[in-house]
DNA sequence: GTATGTGCAAACTTTTTGCACTTCG
DNA sequence: CGAAGTGCAAAAAGTTTGCACATAC
């Protein structure tokens, strides 16, 4: 709890208890949605307008709290994992789960050093995985 | 335009006006939105209903003909190059172009050969790339 | 105290749906 | 002719906006 309001005061966010939520709501579902954080901040006790969640994430995002996720499923999911990483989405179901692989990493990294892309500077690769999960991982909900 | 109208018929779907002019402007635009296509089509001579659009181009995603494309910047976009690729995403405008390199591919399957991930079986792997388009490819806009 | 954040409701954008009518094969 | 496709308009879903009030610092 002191570490939220840490990192929200660290990037000059006023400390709120919506900001709070929020965020708290972020790090414990799974690639919400914003209505999973309105749900579940609702659920949790307090009420909070869905207006005010739009308008926390995008000021999130643009201080570099958390990133947008977009999958050809459904709407726009919010990402609070901030270190490089990318994703492996279910074919079965909307389930998305983080992927962090620096030995891949690198090896993109070198292939394109090595062959550059005529007239593109890249910034940023992100990997979409897409297949499905075995065991009993496969169809866990958000909330 | 018989090509578009065996690309119909060989997916068992009926020729209509309408999905001949759809598939012809999602193939002459660059992965356009359902909003692109229509005015594309608009402009060009013939009329056609927003809903008809939607049911077309689920339609034709559903018998393989095109696929849904997202990014994180807005609304559903639509490609119709079949053969496995990646994208270019510019982190300046909406432009995307598509990206194909086999020798990647084959890099990357070796490594996921190599490299099982537990309790997920990769059926395809994509890469957005993000980055800008130098000399005068940026700024590109459809229509 | 002042700048910033929030709630609320209205508006906007994108996409979906139902149904009568039309068209393809 | 019958099944499938289209137009239209209404509705649903997701997101944005404006403004009065509330709160953090």
């Amino acid at each position: 709890m002191i570490d939220l309001k840490d990192k929200l005061s660290q990037k000059g966010l006023k400390v709120t208890p919506q900001r709070i939520s929020i965020l708290e709501a972020i790090y414990s579902l799974n690639h919400p949605t914003a209505d999973d954080i309105t749900r579940h901040i609702r659920q949790q006790h307090s009420n909070i307008a869905t207006g005010t969640v739009y308008k926390v994430l995008e000021k999130f995002i643009e201080k570099g709290l958390i990133k947008k996720i977009t999958t050809d499923k459904d709407v726009i999911r919010y990402d609070g994992l901030l270190t490089h990483h990318h994703h492996l989405h279910s074919t079965e179901s909307v389930l998305i789960k983080d992927y962090i692989d620096e030995e891949l990493d690198k090896l993109l990294t070198d292939y394109f050093n090595k062959k550059r892309l005529n007239d593109f500077k890249i910034e940023e690769i992100s990997l979409q995985i897409k297949g499905k999960f075995l065991n009993n991982q496969m169809g866990v909900e958000y909330e």
